[in-house]
RNA sequence: UGGGGCGUCGACAAGUGGUAAGUCACCAGCCUUUGGAGCUGGCAUUCCCAGGUUCGAAUCCUGGCGCCCCAGCCA
């Protein structure tokens, strides 16, 4: 994987930003901050499970937590929820960690686990069992399912729910000292089998699981469950506002339930919508799927929405900042058109990326009134949006290659490139006549001739006439060559989910998502770029340096296209 | 007659009883040595529907409708 290479990403945690919008969250807090609820401190955290790789969802989050943190100057955890150590490993905690921190976040000294806290999590647990709110179970995980009832009919008691304290800190005792086959017993919350809400159903809070642990090893054989391990964490560390998905909000009964009985610290849980991102997967078991069964070349894929995809495709923590601010918050679940996200990253690249001449797909273009050994250089600027960028030198002579886009034989209603007879501007550097094409024997076209005016210099004519279009163009006796790699959505469906009856998800996967061009030119001022540097080739779009590329093999990947106003003509035009 | 949520422009989203912000998209024009960028203007008489309260309702009340989540010893 390429390793953070963003020299110029800005920390955007530290200090208040810009007029954050108002959202429910924000008004909650101010109201909190009136009240004095929370002696006006504002304490959040981002607590992923090492069970996966972080993507764009994520990225939402972490932007809300440590965003409004900062905001408030309040703080912003780090916590790893790692309670399931049969899920979790080590590698997914170092991705993260570089993950948020990419992103432009900094929990300083507050990097946690809940696993820091397992001594003190089964004092807890203890505590219940002593005031008869919590009780061993040896139901089986089937018969605890018959139990439960269904959504609409209440569940039955376990028949050891009344086992006296006594016996049940005993029992719990000996779970966990190991004398228990794994799955055997549990220890549950003794709360109402007959609520409407099915996670007050006497929830399990430990279960025996022997699992070698990646912070704690073998100490325990028994594990707290989410629910349980999650609300203490949160009061442990003073967590004034534990902000999470709306798929928790049947949960906050129970969270306030296990701090309520204990009487300790409780902070303030708080459910905001996720979005969704039409034609992509966000869910971690498929982007698992996706990496294993080797459908994408791993993690950081450039096609995946994982935040290491991403990077590695080349959007910005800017972007990606840009993108959570813009799609605000709120609890409705809401799908973000692509456009969003890709306006994120033009805005941002516009404006820093520098520009390259780059031929995609070449044309040869012979200029017959050209000198044959003539070589000129012309100055061209590396960013109009920023002056301070400079220029750079671009060489010309008599045999170029241009985009094959941009020549016609038969152009199309508002065509202003190229065709026989037209005259365009070579950016920089001379306005070119079209006088001709040489095809090979299967009438394909081998390249085409014109004749510059020598009085265009710099691309100007002396006489004042105008030409419609100014295309780029790559010397090419003096280009490198490339490769560049395009990348469409991974899924076929907006939903990739939308699966037919015996289908799979895998079916709606886009066997094109990906186009690799492996004859690209490109001006040789680009030799210098390394890995992550990001550019706009001019009139395509903007790609970054891969870390496949090696010192003979440049190798870019599209970010995102420039936005084609042309290409929206004349699809309109054919579909008539 | 299980519980919990949500419903404001094509997509997001402000609005918290005083007469519908903003962003993306889209459309039109200007400008342009990137058909890029930029600039200007347009884009919800109406807020899921129906009643009601009120001088006044997206906001309050009543009743509908639609969508999402929950029956892991996952998080």
């Amino acid at each position: 994987m390429s390793d953070s290479h963003d020299k110029r990403s800005e920390s955007a945690g530290n200090g208040p930003r810009a007029a954050a919008p108002s959202n429910f969250i924000r008004d909650m807090i101010d109201a909190d901050n009136i009240s004095g609820r929370f002696e006006r401190r504002v304490h959040t955290r981002f607590p992923p499970e090492p069970n996966g790789y972080l993507h764009i969802g994520h990225a939402k989050s972490i932007c809300l937590n440590f965003g409004i943190a900062a905001d408030y100057g309040g703080l912003c955890n780090l916590r790893f929820d790692d309670t399931n150590p049969s899920k979790e490993d080590i590698e997914y905690i170092e991705s993260i960690q570089e993950d948020v921190r990419w992103l432009g976040f900094d929990w300083e000294d507050r990097l946690f686990y809940a696993s820091d806290y397992f001594d003190q999590l089964y004092e807890y647990a203890e505590q219940l069992i002593e005031m008869g709110k919590a009780f061993v179970c040896d139901l089986s995980a089937e018969e605890m399912r018959e139990y439960r009832g269904t959504l609409t009919t209440p569940g039955k008691e376990s028949p050891y729910r009344n086992r006296s304290i006594e016996e049940n800190l005993d029992l719990f005792r000996r779970m966990k000292a190991g004398e228990f086959p794994d799955g055997s017993r549990t220890l549950r919350a003794r709360i109402d089998m007959a609520s409407g809400n099915i996670n007050m159903r006497d929830p399990v809070i430990y279960r025996i699981l022997r699992a070698t642990h990646h912070r704690t090893g073998d100490k325990w054989c028994i594990y707290p469950m989410y629910d349980f391990a999650h609300c203490f964490s949160d009061s442990i560390e003073k967590i004034t506002h534990s902000i999470c998905t709306l798929e928790f909000e049947d949960h906050r009964p129970l969270y306030d339930w296990f701090l309520d009985q204990c009487q300790v610290y409780h902070p303030q849980q708080i459910e905001f919508a996720r979005f969704e991102l039409p034609y992509t997967v966000m869910s971690k078991r498929k982007l698992l799927e996706l990496v294993n069964k080797k459908y994408v070349s791993g993690w950081d894929d450039p096609r995946m929405p994982t935040i290491c995809g991403m990077r590695r495709r080349g959007y910005t923590p800017e972007s990606l900042r840009m993108l959570a601010e813009r799609i605000g918050v709120a609890k409705k679940k809401t799908m973000i058109e692509v456009g969003v996200l890709e306006d994120c990253v033009r805005e941002d690249l516009n404006k820093r990326a520098p520009r390259m001449m780059a031929v995609l797909r070449p044309l040869k273009l012979v200029i017959d009134n050209y000198p044959e050994s003539q070589v000129e250089e012309f100055e061209s600027i590396n960013n109009p949006e920023d002056e301070s960028m400079g220029s750079r030198k671009l060489p010309f002579s008599r045999v170029l290659y241009i985009e094959q886009d941009d020549f016609r034989e038969v152009p199309p209603k508002g065509y202003h490139r190229l065709f026989p007879g037209a005259e365009v501007r070579l950016k920089h550097a001379y306005f070119v006549k079209c006088v001709g094409a040489s095809k090979d024997a299967r009438g394909q076209i081998t390249e085409i001739h014109c004749t510059y005016d020598p009085d265009s210099r710099g691309g100007e004519a002396k006489d004042g006439r105008k030409v419609k279009g100014t295309i780029h163009w790559v010397s090419a006796g003096h280009a490198v060559t490339a490769e560049v790699r395009l990348y469409d959505r991974l899924s076929l469906k907006e939903d990739l989910g939308d699966v037919e009856e015996g289908g799979s998800w895998l079916d709606n996967l886009n066997p094109n998502s990906m186009e690799v061009l492996s004859d690209c030119r490109i001006e040789r001022n680009i030799d210098r770029a390394t890995s992550g540097d990001r550019f706009q080739f001019l009139r395509h779009g903007y790609f970054s340096v891969d870390p496949d590329t090696t010192a003979p093999k440049l190798v870019f990947n599209r970010i995102v296209s420039l936005k084609d106003s042309w290409a929206k003509i004349e699809k309109g035009q054919t579909k008539v």
